[in-house]
DNA sequence: GCGACAG
DNA sequence: ATCTTGTCGC
């Protein structure tokens, strides 16, 4: 049985079979309910992970911003080992080292957090977002750009749209039109934010671009994408 | 057994 | 995720 090291991620024996199991005991702690904080947050954040060095060296960015705003106050950038390859479905036990260190560097507490990646339309309703959440106890959201699992119906063409994302009889999530001829968001909580909490965040943080703010900055960090071109101004 | 499979 | 300029289309 093959098994990594398993920095800040208690409980977990290393395996790919107790990375499962433990999903499913982390999920029953999930809260599909907003947290007050999280209603009218006065600060959010955006995180996104990338890699360096053939994969060697994990980097997380996150992006503290002013709610009401959208403009961001501080940005942080974290490198650390990275522990273990890519494992769909696992995504959380192998990039959540990464995004601690990022939280642990932001010179406040965000009252709502935005994660790319999915939060509960997750096999087993764990994806980065809701991990992250349930980990930190800070409200989550998670913001992907593909569909891991569940189902939909057509979705419309104008921005703004949205329809339900549902797996068996669980509805997970959302697909949102954030922007005309653009591959919708799929939108989950993650914890601490209702379905509906979590498309009005979303929603709230657009300006234009594909992504809501929070994410789209961290990921522009995270990419090393902010220090080369300049379209405008 | 076959195909799918976040970042 | 990442390697990467220009280019086609709205």
């Amino acid at each position: 049985m093959k098994t990594w090291p398993h920095p800040s991620i208690p409980d977990w024996d290393g395996s790919i079979a107790g990375a499962r199991a433990l999903q499913v005991e982390l999920a029953r702690g999930v809260i599909l309910e907003d947290a007050p904080s999280a209603l009218a947050p006065r600060r959010i954040a955006g995180f996104d992970v990338g890699f360096e060095d053939d994969n060697r060296t994990t980097r997380a960015a996150a992006v503290l911003l002013d709610a009401a705003s959208l403009e961001p106050v501080a940005e942080v950038v974290a490198r650390i080992p990275t522990s273990m390859p890519y494992i769909p479905g696992l995504l959380s036990f192998r990039e959540l080292p990464a995004l601690f260190e990022a939280l642990r560097q932001l010179p406040e507490t965000p009252d709502l957090v935005f994660v790319d990646g999915h939060g509960i339309a997750h096999p087993r309703r764990l994806g980065i977002a809701a991990h992250f959440g349930v980990a930190s106890g800070l409200p989550t959201l998670g913001v992907a750009k593909k569909i891991l699992v569940g189902r939909h119906v057509p979705l419309g063409e104008t921005p703004g749209d949205a329809v339900e994302l549902v797996d068996g009889t669980d509805w997970i999530g959302w697909l949102l039109r954030s922007k005309a001829r653009c591959r919708p968001l799929i939108v989950s909580p993650g914890h601490r934010v209702s379905p509906q909490g979590a498309l009005r965040h979303v929603r709230a943080a657009l300006r234009g671009y594909r992504l809501p703010e929070p994410t789209r900055l961290a990921d522009r960090i995270a990419s090393r994408r902010d220090r080369r071109r300049m379209s405008t101004a």
